[in-house]
RNA sequence: GCGCCCAUCGUCUAUCGGACAGGACAUCAGGUUUUCAUCCUGGUAAGGGGGGUUCGACUCCCCCUGGGCGCGCCA
């Protein structure tokens, strides 16, 4: 019994993917089986090797372990896509071979005008129209010579429908009407995550594939594969989608996703995994409070539910107070030095404050900010001497687009972004930082900035960007709705599209 | 627009045809505590609507409604 987990490095470690490895985790464990940690990182212009770096770190610290991956190796690696580009290609020439799949010279313009009559029309078939797969296959290789850029693309059944079991679902039909000629090579020469995906949970021996509920609908595209390539599939189990308070998928506008985020503000990795776990999930026994060991001793998969449930940020937090509770005074110093309360983390304030300080006691309120989640302020505050509210709100908004593109968190970098901030908005850096400095350090009267926000980190200081923004919409002075839309879109016109 | 998935307290959930529909978080009231927190006791609070099946439906079936997800050379 194998299972796996198979997140893309292509931002900060996202809870649902903790989520996700957590149950397979289980899985695996309950049944003596073995659990793998894939990346997915055949999308070359998102994928970065900090974000893996993260992710192995996130899920770590949260107590997911791997018995095979990228940083530990195993019978079945690599276990890094990009490292296995050979193999797709071999995989898809066969496929186009036999004529399962086959080479499209459609241009992306095309496509987006495809894309963009068949929304006016409405129409009932969305996805490509097929124009390639007639081709002959000594006209295509003719046009490949040539030189011309082309990508591979699945052929799907015109009428039927696929049926497949979903181990909680049962029986799912989905008609093949539905599901678009997929693109399996790119023209990069990297394969699509459904290629990808079907040939390495083969080659990986994966039998359980439990994964997201928004994988149901392409699931057809795998099953496909699988019948093409003459290969058993796995048991498809489809986990309910974590959502937000407002029922939609939880995302990061609504909701801190970040694994990193509820560390850094001091989440005992305990707490929040068992959280996880009772996510869909609860035991025979009915106890809500147990380890992540317990969980796996007696794990039963048919008892999960599938109603999404709802990210509740309380709840956690009174999980996590039970946890802090329950710990010896000293296993608590110890778990606050892990935390931030030690020496490396004092090291690096001490020369910000430093200069400041007039007596050694002001030292902590000083640089308390650096060890809070969220900071109590004031609307006030925020707005500083400008009266323009709307504009504040409007900076925030931008500076949070602009921060969440940041890759390398270190203050030169962050100057960079709000010197560029400062002369697109066409304002003095200085008054640009206002609301920054109160959103991140409570007060205008702080620690420099962007050192603040260095230390402080990318997630919480995201986070409290955030939480101004909150503070400003409940005062009636937020962006949202149409000009939240007409924002973004005069943004990616002046900062370059976002994603 | 098309397809698919889902549906019990505000939230997470138990129930797998017969119970006053149970627990947890939140909330309210009371008690312990020099304050607060903790802790203890108690309370409010739920089966979306309509049809079937059945002696009997929260539970099985159908329809409606509602919500979600998907429809990329992203995963």
């Amino acid at each position: 019994m194998r299972t796996r987990v198979a997140p893309s490095p292509t931002g900060t470690p996202h809870i649902g993917t903790a989520y996700v490895a957590l149950f397979n985790q289980a899985f695996a464990r309950r049944h003596g089986g073995r659990f793998v940690l894939r990346i997915e990182d055949t999308d070359r212009t998102r994928s970065s090797p900090k974000w893996e770096v993260a992710l192995i770190e996130a899920l770590r610290w949260l107590g997911v372990a791997w018995d095979e991956g990228p940083d530990i190796g195993g019978d079945f690696g690599p276990y890094r896509q990009s490292e296995r580009l050979s193999i797709y290609r071999d995989h898809v020439d066969r496929l186009v071979k036999e004529g399962g799949a086959y080479p499209c010279f459609c241009s992306s313009e095309r496509l987006e005008e495809l894309r963009k009559r068949q929304a006016q029309e409405k129409a009932s078939i969305q996805g490509y129209d097929g124009l390639c797969a007639s081709i002959s296959s000594a006209e295509a290789k003719r046009r490949i010579d040539a030189g011309e850029t082309y990508v591979i693309r699945m052929r799907v059944p015109r009428e039927g429908e696929c049926v497949f079991r979903d181990r909680f679902r049962g029986e799912i039909r989905i008609p093949w009407n539905q599901i678009d000629h997929q693109v399996l090579m790119k023209s990069d020469g990297y394969p699509t995550y459904h290629l990808a995906n079907v040939v390495d949970d083969h080659l990986m021996r994966i039998t359980h594939v439990i994964r997201g509920e928004e994988w149901i609908s392409s699931a057809p595209k795998h099953v496909l594969l699988y019948s093409l390539f003459g290969w058993q599939p796995p048991e498809f189990a489809h986990l309910p989608l974590l959502r937000n308070p407002d029922k939609t998928k939880l995302s990061k506008r609504r909701n801190p996703t970040s694994i990193l985020y509820y560390r850094d503000a001091g989440y005992l990795p305990e707490a929040l995994s068992n959280y996880l776990c009772l996510m869909g999930y609860s035991r025979s026994d009915g106890r809500e409070i147990f380890s992540l060991r317990e969980m796996f001793e007696d794990f039963d998969i048919d008892r999960i539910s599938l109603g999404g449930p709802i990210f509740d940020l309380n709840k956690l937090a009174s999980f996590n107070a039970q946890y802090i509770r329950h710990l010896s005074p000293d296993e608590l110093v110890l778990r606050l030095a892990q935390w931030r309360l030690n020496c490396d983390y004092w090291r690096r304030i001490v020369p910000l404050a430093q200069p400041r300080l007039q007596r050694l006691g002001d030292f902590v309120p000083m640089a308390a900010f650096l060890f809070a989640d969220r900071l109590n302020y004031r609307v006030e505050d925020l707005l500083g001497p400008t009266k323009d509210q709307i504009r504040v709100a409007e900076l925030l908004k931008i500076g949070q687009w602009e921060l969440e593109k940041v890759e390398n968190w270190e203050k030169d970098r962050l100057r960079e972004v709000f010197e560029k901030i400062a002369v697109i908005e066409q304002i003095k850096l200085k008054s640009a930082l206002t609301p920054f400095f109160v959103a991140i350090c409570g007060s205008a009267v702080s620690l420099p900035l962007f050192e603040s926000m260095e230390i402080l980190g990318r997630d919480l200081s995201l986070r409290r960007l955030i939480y101004a923004q909150e503070l400003l919409l409940a005062a009636g002075h937020g962006v949202q709705g149409r000009e939240l839309k007409e924002l973004q879109s005069r943004y990616e016109r002046a900062y370059g599209a976002q994603e």
